[in-house]
DNA sequence: AGCACGCCGACT
DNA sequence: GTCGGCGTGCTC
């Protein structure tokens, strides 16, 4: 008797469904894609396990149609973290293996035979053809070396600064096939020269402790808190060593694609044999398809990726870094609500394989799991190369009339720094020129037809853009309720502080990063040169500024308008906002050049403030932390979000009050809504939200299992979408 | 999510 | 008399 079978199908079912497999001659393995009969169709699914026996009758059961794959897509590890987090998250299980899955082998639910497995095939084939190619290249551009195995640093020392010039000559006299990796991602990085650094005393230590741990029976994660500029990345790289001594690969998961490149051209520098491949948004389809390929059959050892990399199959994975923990784009924020970092700790633990979650700010959680001994705690204090940390400055704007958004000390300032030939970097967590556009007569503002929010203004297009739905329109200067002929903008955005700049300071360049300037791929990367290259210079930009960028003669930061989250509602803000200042600080001096930080604020004296900037971010932290547990809330307490929205609000309140209903007599659940969102209206939908607090993580799990088992008794209005998010992070 | 079934309004 | 609107309910 052939055994019956759990399939996942791309449905927003919450179970797996049973079929039959007496059709199928040869054995199914868990993790191969199948096709299946359903409904009154068919469709792609993916086998997950044999289903037990059952006394039921198999006449009601279909049988599957089609096994697609030779080889099991994915491990039964993965399929059992995928099973874990569906019901984690309480999120649809075959949504959430099909989200694991990369696009190429997502779509085509209907399927004559098997052509999928041949798409596949043939991509298996091209990779290898052009893999030899690439070889072929490269062992002509240097076959004058002694050793003819090819180095990241080895053709800049042959071709020198015109290693361009140098390729294409070779390729003229037909001595090479093409440029090397030049369509790949890694093609400038990897010809920088690659300085080998020893590790300081406080790295060693550092490393030996998460060596002794790694090798201990009993694994916990590592939390290793380095402050910006300790070289955590050096710790990284000896402990990927280590792996690579052992033939195992290493998942390294990185909050946004804007890190990568650097990460990556750290790895290609120090491991320049290794197969390195790079999981990221920026990726085409088949890109993707090759470099999970490569990983999955073992050939790329150090994986590289944000956070849906978490699902990447690995033949044999040996260690998992999370870099930058604290990030919030680490957390999916649609669809399946996804915590990267969470799953990749759940997925260390299954494999029993080290994990090292790395920081300058930790997550409140993360500390908190640190301190209750959950997780070991590993400190890097210093900044290497002796290093001086910055020093702070808060600037009481109250009363000042601001220049360009900055106030007179603040120019003084970065005056002095340019005079000095050192660098500046002015902060501005918004893009565009200005939030606001209204006209001076009547009152008039530009609103967002779509969203419940002010369009801002981008001078670039002479456009109002809505930041919330991409809505974007053209304006000339006239109002357009009363016809006066004169718009005037409110408040300050990147461009604005960009374009005052290049009027301040005539002669120096000032550079802008921000999505809008660096949407174009490479376009970051270019900018980033252009910062190697001048000595002088001011960047304006918003946080993708804060994150990971090194730029060693970079002296002053001012931040502008930080201190708007000192207000704000939510609790998470205060949160992060500690962590973006620290972060941002943390650009300001290295090496022998001593760093200075700017806060420009209207809250001088507010007491979080001074701790963060007196005490550093642990204390602030630990004093968060104590607000939380007064308040109860996480990590003191469990939290789920359930959103809806609909074409009314009403409706949406009306959808999540039958859901409150459901829980009202439970003890153990406090409710807190439904009430509309902060954002009330988004892209033309009305959204509103029911929080749910639990003191213990498994009653909230069993109370939302009672919720979504009873979801086919929600009446819901037309038009009604809703959605579970466990562990919510953004209440907006 | 698809997809079909089903029960009420304007069409050759 | 039918075509088709999208509300409702199911998918092993």
């Amino acid at each position: 008797m052939k055994p019956n079978w759990l399939i996942a199908v791309p449905r927003p079912l919450r179970t797996l469904l049973t079929y039959s497999s007496h059709l199928i001659e040869q054995p199914i393995q868990a993790g191969c894609r199948v096709i299946v009969p359903l409904g009154h169709s068919r469709s792609l699914g993916l086998a997950i396990a044999e289903a037990p026996p059952s006394d039921q009758e198999n006449y009601a059961l279909k049988p599957i149609h089609t096994v697609v794959d030779e080889t099991p897509l994915l491990d039964e590890h993965l399929l059992g973290l995928l099973q874990w987090a569906a019901r984690y998250y309480h999120h649809p299980i075959g949504d959430v293996i099909f989200t694991a899955l990369p696009v190429a082998l997502r779509d085509g639910n209907v399927l004559p035979d098997n052509t999928l497995w041949r798409v596949i095939s043939q991509t298996d084939a091209a990779l290898k053809l052009k893999r030899a190619k690439r070889q072929h290249a490269l062992y002509q551009a240097l076959i004058e070396q002694p050793e003819r195995e090819w180095n990241a640093a080895a053709l800049r020392h042959v071709a020198g600064s015109n290693w361009r010039e140098y390729v294409q000559g070779l390729i003229e006299k037909g001595l090479l096939e093409s440029y090397l990796p030049s369509q790949t991602q890694y093609s400038d990085y990897a010809l920088q020269t690659a300085p080998k650094l020893e590790l300081n005393e406080a790295q060693q230590t550092c490393l030996a402790q998460c060596r002794k741990w790694n090798q201990s029976d009993t694994l916990q994660p590592i939390l290793l808190q380095g402050v910006t500029g300790s070289g955590k990345t050096e710790v990284y790289l000896r402990l990927i060593e280590d792996q690579l001594a052992a033939k195992r690969q290493t998942l390294v998961l990185v909050p946004e694609i804007g890190l990568t490149p650097q990460l990556l051209q750290r790895f290609i520098q120090h491991f320049p044999h290794q197969t390195i491949v790079c999981l990221h948004s920026g990726l085409n389809d088949t890109e993707r398809l090759n470099a999970w390929l490569q990983s999955r059959s073992g050939e790329a050892s150090i994986i590289l990726g944000t956070r849906s990399a978490v699902f990447t199959p690995c033949a044999a994975l040996g260690l998992i870094l999370v870099d930058e923990e604290h990030d919030g784009s680490l957390k999916q924020q649609e669809g399946f609500r996804y915590h990267a970092r969470d799953l990749a700790i759940k997925r260390a633990a299954l494999l029993r394989i080290p994990i090292l979650l790395g920081t300058a700010t930790p997550a409140l959680e993360t500390l908190h799991n640190a301190e209750r001994g959950r997780y070991h705690h590993t400190h890097l204090l210093q900044r290497a190369n002796h290093a001086q940390p910055p020093r702070f400055e808060v600037q009481d704007i109250r009363g000042h009339v601001l220049q360009a958004g900055l106030s007179h000390h603040s120019l003084q300032a970065i005056r002095a720094t340019l005079e000095r030939q050192e660098q500046v970097m002015i902060f501005i967590n918004r893009r565009g020129f200005a939030p606001v556009l209204l006209c001076p007569n009547c009152g008039w503002q530009a609103m967002c037809e779509a969203c419940d929010t002010q369009m801002t203004f981008h001078a670039h297009k002479s456009r109002l853009i809505c930041h919330h739905c991409s809505a974007d329109r053209l304006t000339d200067n006239h109002c357009p309720a009363c016809h006066h002929p004169q718009l005037q903008t409110q408040g300050l955005g990147t461009e604005r502080i960009e374009l005052n700049l290049r009027q301040h300071f005539p002669d120096t360049p000032v550079i802008r990063i921000d999505r809008d300037t660096t949407s174009r791929k490479g376009a970051l990367q270019q900018r980033l040169e252009m910062v190697q290259k001048h000595e002088h210079l001011i960047l304006v930009g918003t946080q993708m500024l804060a994150k990971g960028h090194d730029f060693p003669n970079l002296t002053l930061v001012v931040v502008l308008e930080a201190d708007q989250s000192l207000f704000s509602a939510e609790y998470h803000a205060l949160e992060r906002f500690g962590q973006l200042i620290t972060q941002v600080a943390g650009r300001a001096g290295r090496a022998q050049k001593m760093g200075q930080v700017i806060l420009q604020t209207t809250q001088p004296h507010h007491p979080l403030l001074l701790t963060l900037l007196e005490q550093g971010y642990t204390v602030f932290a630990k004093q968060l932390l104590n607000e939380r547990q007064r308040w109860r809330f996480p990590p003191f307490s469990y939290q789920a979000l359930i959103r809806a929205d609909a074409l009314t609000m009403e409706d949406a309140l009306n959808t999540l009050q039958q859901f409150h209903d459901l829980l009202a007599e439970c003890p153990e659940v406090q409710l807190f809504g439904p009430i509309p969102a902060p954002l009330e209206k988004r892209a033309h939908r009305y959204r509103a939200q029911l929080l749910l607090q639990c003191t213990r993580r498994d009653q909230r799990h069993h109370y939302l299992q009672f919720l979504t088992s009873k979801e086919k008794n929600i009446r819901n209005p037309k038009g009604v979408r809703w959605s579970i998010d466990v562990d919510p992070v953004e209440l907006t």
